[in-house]
RNA sequence: GCCGGGAUGGCGGAAUGGUAGACGCAAUAGACUCAAAAUCUAUCGAUCGCAAGGUCAUGAGAGUUCAAGUCUCUCUCCCGGCACCA
């Protein structure tokens, strides 16, 4: 694209005279610093740094650096103490690999990337604050990593290990799991082999389960919902405290519990001041109970705030705020303990509807507030404790993975050793038919002398060490395993002897190593079951309803009815068809049901009903199939809520042979055979369309939860609620198992932070003295791997020989570095005190700008499983021993989607799509780069980049410029139209940024400038633009602002404030919608009422005519929208 | 297989249940120009129609509603996470 030459009487839009200028005049003016303490709020706003790579940036790395900085300087215009800063991730294998290759320092070279980083950036116009800059492989910063580490250390959470863990045989490292992609190395694609060796590991997992939580923790901690208590005692001090709100909700009859005084005439809900050991709900609960007797209601929610509070503002004279936090609770039944003493004496106690909650007439004038936000989780409250995307939480659940189960243990004959096992369904240990070790569990070793075929067993486990990842792990699941003949396991229930396997589908790095096989029940176990000729045992039936949720409804509401009963299906395998009962005089479809006869079993049932019901005899039973059903035919019409506990009995028609059936049996149904996917709207549909699915596939194998079958006592019990008793019984323990490993923290390579660790051959490994960091990275000549387990580092004697700090003896240094992740676990702590030498971060600037951590970090999606989960690890570690006053560091993360070459493939030089920033800076400039980069699309989205869309851009910002010809000081005649456009946009404009929609501000923006150049324009409103621009186009804008006759940065202008009232125009379209259909649209005054409407539309040609010679049978009317009429 | 997120013109994409396609790109025609570029003015989902106007259209199918891209169910496909995880 060429330059384009527009011009206005400040000369033409140049933005490679104007770009440069105005850097070098906010540089000078230093309006990008911030400073440490001032008396507005924070707002911390962070980007994901970058690896300064050899390759520079190219325009898809900005999108969110973009979108940080009109963020940061939005934010800056609303008054806020913004922290916006920069630095490099600079340890890594890219840069080491380069320094092999060329001979040149990695240090050396990352110096030169980082300059080059931050010209490209600084171009861009981004506002960083580069007195705060950080890089992590500079001594003075990755001192403080390393104390980290040993703080680490010293609480037992980093150890030596001698496991074996991945390593990458081209990068001659060893890795974590994060840093495998599937049975690859991340970075260079490698297969990864297993090897043991001696490494340094974090116990990320004593973490995993606060990693977990507080993925979905909400933050109670909450926005006002009043500023200021009004002072209605003026001169008095202001008194706080904390208290516990309760509201009380009757779902029956749709009513609050409220408490009205005697004495004073007022209705407030229940509050109580919260006592020493109590929490809100525990207060809240407390408090209704004492003050109202109630005590079956169920606690739902937590809703919160700070409140005045009235009472003791009105009557004790006191100006007293409450932090107040409600308890939301709903009404279980009617039972009353007796009221304490004297509460009842002033108060009434009445039930009142949500619109009796009116400001003014309750004491607690905010209860409607909490009442909406009751119902809109949107409006804030309770709000996430992280505010980040859906699929970022669960890709970090995925990987943390936790799953809950029991820990059990099998016996062996002949051997005291036990066999511990982890599953997740104890319910179904009945149908345990044997029991399979990992080949590597070191039982095996134990057991050996029991064991007959120890030659076979070493040959299995040779031939699995053999395997490569890939074949272990590949999707064809053809199972091999070994027994291990002369070892018995005894059921700890039944004491059935059980044959015991070794088999590589079991892993010995999950649960126990060990598994209890429920082939009737587990998938896995089923296929080794089948192969190996082991029995099958059932001992769970499904449900006939679809989810648990399903029945749970069922049987909420009303008073449960339970009645055993048997369902029959017969199948007839030549049509493909299968027997229903069609009821003629209630128009309705069912199966066959009927009731159990006093000692019938379930099976004879079936046969009875379908001989009666129908009159066929020869019909030949197959298999049970399911459980219980909630009796959709009484809860629908006879307003019970009726089970059916029941089995599905399954039968194959084998003849046509009827016998005649009763006249009492049948006069309302006839037998009907029905094709299974023609039973839409049927009775019982869910049940008998499982049935058929089941004898469709003919699976053997169910894993979902249902009813126990075959075992013991529990027959008829609910798997879930079986458990937690068949564990107890079997003298199990519930236990909870993560899919998550230790972290492996220690790499064989040159260019990283060394692990601060000296190993004393009496001592054995002692950490460094804190006063003797930085253990500082030597210079070497050979940056080579060495692909021993040692780092290059080890051939420098003169730094790997050292006096043990404890003896003094000899001893030796760790040559393992630390991971490239560890110096980006904990840099957004650095920024806020980028220079201190006595801590990692000033214990008050912490206090002041973590508090609710960073408020906004920006980033790519890829490091959710990896930077985000280790940096959550660090800072929750450095909360545990008061570095950090937060539990998490960010607490809303947005992820830009990723800017593809304009071949919709990743920009790489590999295919010759990529497009330099510089480039594009030079033809058009930064501030269309700019806007372009936010308005190309939703900013999570990918997206592929065009040259020629970046038109569009650049000719919105030329119209911009030249609407500086069209500037009057005041207009003649007033433009309302425009007026209410500009308000709407700044409006629109405002919500946009919050919610990260860049894309749809900018078509706001494009809108109004459209109108804008048709008319004249004030200065004012001219100004107005420009302030709503200014973040987006920081250089144009400021040189607009200046050219205007302002002295003062734009950027430190305030934000435009919109006016409600001026947001709506005169006059609204109203839409006339007949039968559902837009059939005309007109003009109206704004606040028209439906008669004035209806005149006009009735009158008009384009609506009478489809109403002529019809009857309007209904109408509807929203103001200011639509008139719909309704015909016959 | 389990979980999360998607699917709208030629393209990127807009739409608190209320005129689907805002805004931008491309395209077509016209103005300006010797000409081109730039700029301006119009047109721009498909289809029937000279027109007025009608009909059909948001991955497919059903449902709820006066009204569905939006809500509910079923299905297809695409992207992402996990996966022999007991």
């Amino acid at each position: 694209m060429k330059k384009k030459q527009t011009t206005s009487k400040n000369g033409e839009y140049n933005h490679l005279k104007i770009e440069p200028k105005w850097r070098k005049i906010w540089d000078k003016k230093k309006i990008n610093q911030t400073k440490d303490k001032s008396k507005s709020d924070k707002f911390y706003v962070l980007d994901m740094f970058p690896y300064p790579s050899g390759d520079g940036l190219h325009v898809g790395h900005p999108r969110g650096y973009i979108a940080t900085d009109v963020y940061s300087k939005y934010k800056r215009m609303h008054g806020y103490n913004v922290l916006h800063p920069m630095g490099w991730d600079a340890f890594g294998l890219p840069a080491e690999n380069y320094a092999i290759k060329n001979k040149i320092h990695p240090a050396v070279a990352m110096e030169r990337n980082v300059k080059r980083f931050k010209e490209q950036l600084s171009i861009i116009g981004l506002g960083y604050d580069w007195k705060r800059e950080i890089n992590t492989t500079d001594p003075n910063y990755y001192k403080w990593t390393q104390w980290i580490f040993l703080q680490l250390l010293k609480k037992g959470l980093a150890y030596e290990s001698f496991e074996p863990i991945n390593w990458c045989p081209s990068c001659k490292t060893g890795l974590a799991n994060e840093d495998l992609d599937g049975p690859n190395c991340e970075r260079c694609g490698t297969l990864v082999e297993k090897k043991p060796m001696r490494q340094w590991v974090l116990k990320i997992t004593d973490y995993a389960d606060r990693l977990l939580a507080d993925l979905d923790s909400e933050d109670y901690i909450m926005p006002k919902v009043i500023d200021k208590v009004n002072p209605h005692q003026p001169g008095k001090p202001l008194v706080k405290r904390y208290v516990a709100h309760a509201i009380v909700f009757d779902p029956r009859n749709k009513k609050y519990l409220i408490i009205r005084n005697k004495k004073f005439g007022w209705d407030t809900v229940i509050i109580g001041g919260i006592e020493a050991g109590e929490d809100v709900v525990k207060t809240a609960r407390r408090e209704v109970q004492e003050e109202t007797g109630y005590v079956d209601i169920e606690f739902k929610r937590l809703l919160g705030g700070q409140t005045e509070a009235h009472y003791y503002t009105k009557h004790k004279g006191e100006n007293r705020i409450a932090y107040a936090q409600a308890a939301y609770f709903e009404l279980k039944s009617d039972k009353r303990a007796p009221i304490a003493d004297g509460e009842d004496k002033d108060n009434e106690i009445i039930w009142v509807e949500e619109k009796d909650f009116v400001p003014g007439k309750m004491v607690n004038s905010e209860l409607p507030i909490w009442l909406k936000r009751l119902k809109d989780p949107n409006l804030g409250w309770p709000k996430p404790l992280l505010n980040w995307s859906e699929s970022i939480k669960e890709a970090q659940r995925n990987w943390i993975g936790r799953s809950e189960g029991s820990e059990l243990w099998f016996n062996l004959k002949n051997s005291e050793e036990k066999i511990r096992v982890f599953t997740t369904r104890p319910d179904t240990l009945f149908g345990v038919t044997y029991v399979v070790l990992a080949p590597e569990n070191k039982l095996v070793d134990s057991l050996k002398p029991l064991i007959k075929n120890w030659a076979e067993v070493e040959k299995y486990r040779e031939s699995v060490k053999a395997k490569t990842e890939i074949e272990r792990t590949a999707v064809d699941k053809n199972k091999t395993g070994l027994r291990l003949s002369g070892v018995e396991a005894k059921h700890p229930l039944t004491k059935e002897i059980l044959p015991v396997f070794i088999a590589d589908y079991v892993l010995n790095n999950y649960g126990t190593g060990a598994v209890m096989s429920v082939p009737a029940h587990d998938e896995r176990d089923y296929s080794f079951a089948k192969k190996y000729n082991l029995p099958v045992k059932e001992v769970v039936v499904p449900y006939f309803t679809k989810s648990e949720k399903d029945r749970d409804q069922a049987r909420s509401d009303k008073e449960t009815v339970r009645r055993t009963t048997a369902y029959a299906l017969v199948m007839d395998k030549k049509t493909n068809k299968f027997l229903c009962l069609d009821w003629e005089k209630f128009g309705w479809h069912s199966g066959i049901i009927g009731g159990l006869d006093d000692g019938e079993s379930f099976q004879a049932a079936a046969l009875r009903e379908i001989r009666e019901e129908t009159g066929y005899v020869n019909v030949k039973y197959i298999r049970e199939l399911g459980g219980e059903q909630h009796n959709h035919f009484f809860a629908a019409h006879k307003d019970v809520n009726r089970y059916g506990i029941g089995r599905g009995m399954l039968f194959e028609l084998v003849d046509d042979k009827k016998i005649p059936t009763t006249e009492a049996e049948t006069k309302n149904h006839k037998a009907v055979w029905i094709e299974a996917d023609k039973m839409e709207g049927w009775l019982n549909l869910e049940a008998f369309k499982y049935m058929w699915q089941v004898y469709k596939t003919g699976s053997e194998c169910f894993t979902g939860q249902g009813i126990l079958i075959n075992s013991g006592n529990f027959d008829g019990m609910d798997s879930e609620e079986a458990k937690k008793e068949i564990t107890d019984l079997a003298d199990g323990k519930q236990k909870v198992t993560y899919r998550l490993k230790d972290w492996v923290f220690s790499r064989q390579r040159y260019w990283g932070e060394p692990i601060p660790v000296i190993h004393c051959e009496k001592c054995g490994a002692v950490p460094v003295p804190e006063k003797d960091l930085p253990v500082e990275l030597p210079n070497v000549k050979f940056y080579e791997p060495t692909g021993t387990g040692e780092s290059p580092l080890a051939a420098i004697s003169k730094w790997v020989n050292t006096k043990c700090p404890n003896c003094k003896g000899k001893a030796k240094r760790e040559t393992n570095t630390m991971p490239q992740w560890a110096g980006s676990s904990w840099y957004y702590l650095r920024y806020i005190d980028p220079k201190n030498s006595k801590a990692l971060v000033d214990k008050k600037k912490e206090k002041y700008w973590m508090k609710n951590g960073v408020d906004l970090y920006v980033g790519g999606t890829e490091h959710a499983t990896r930077h985000l989960i280790y940096a959550r690890f660090w800072h929750k570690f450095l909360f545990d021993i008061g570095v950090v006053s937060e539990k998490e560091p960010f607490r809303q993360l947005k992820n830009q989607g990723m800017i593809l070459g304009s071949d919709s493939r990743k920009m790489s030089k590999r295919w010759g799509n990529v497009i330099n920033p510089d480039e594009v800076i030079k033809n058009v400039g930064a501030d269309t780069l700019r806007v372009y980069e936010m308005f190309m699309g939703p900013f999570d989205q990918e997206i592929a980049w065009s040259t020629d869309n970046m038109v569009g851009s650049r000719r919105f910002l030329e119209k911009v410029w030249k609407l500086q010809d069209r500037v009057v000081n005041k207009r003649v005649v007033e433009n309302i139209e425009f007026e209410a456009l500009l308000h709407k946009t700044i409006k629109k404009v405002t919500e946009d940024i919050v919610d990260f929609s860049f894309n749809t501000a900018i078509s706001a923006f494009m809108i109004l400038v459209n109108l804008a150049e048709k008319n004249e324009i004030t200065k004012t409103e001219y100004e107005t633009i420009l302030k709503l621009l200014a973040p987006f186009a920081p250089h144009m804008t400021e040189e607009i602002w200046a050219n205007l006759g302002h002295k003062k940065s734009i950027h430190l202008e305030k934000w435009p404030e919109y006016d409600e009232k001026k947001t709506i125009s005169e006059k609204v379209v109203i839409i006339v919608q007949i039968n559902g259909k837009p059939r005309a649209n007109f003009e109206m005054p704004v606040g028209s009422n439906q008669a004035e409407v209806e005149k006009v539309a009735l009158a008009r040609e384009d609506v009478y005519k489809w109403l002529a010679g019809k009857q309007v049978k209904k109408k509807l009317f929203l103001k200011e929208r639509i008139l719909a009429l309704i015909t016959d």
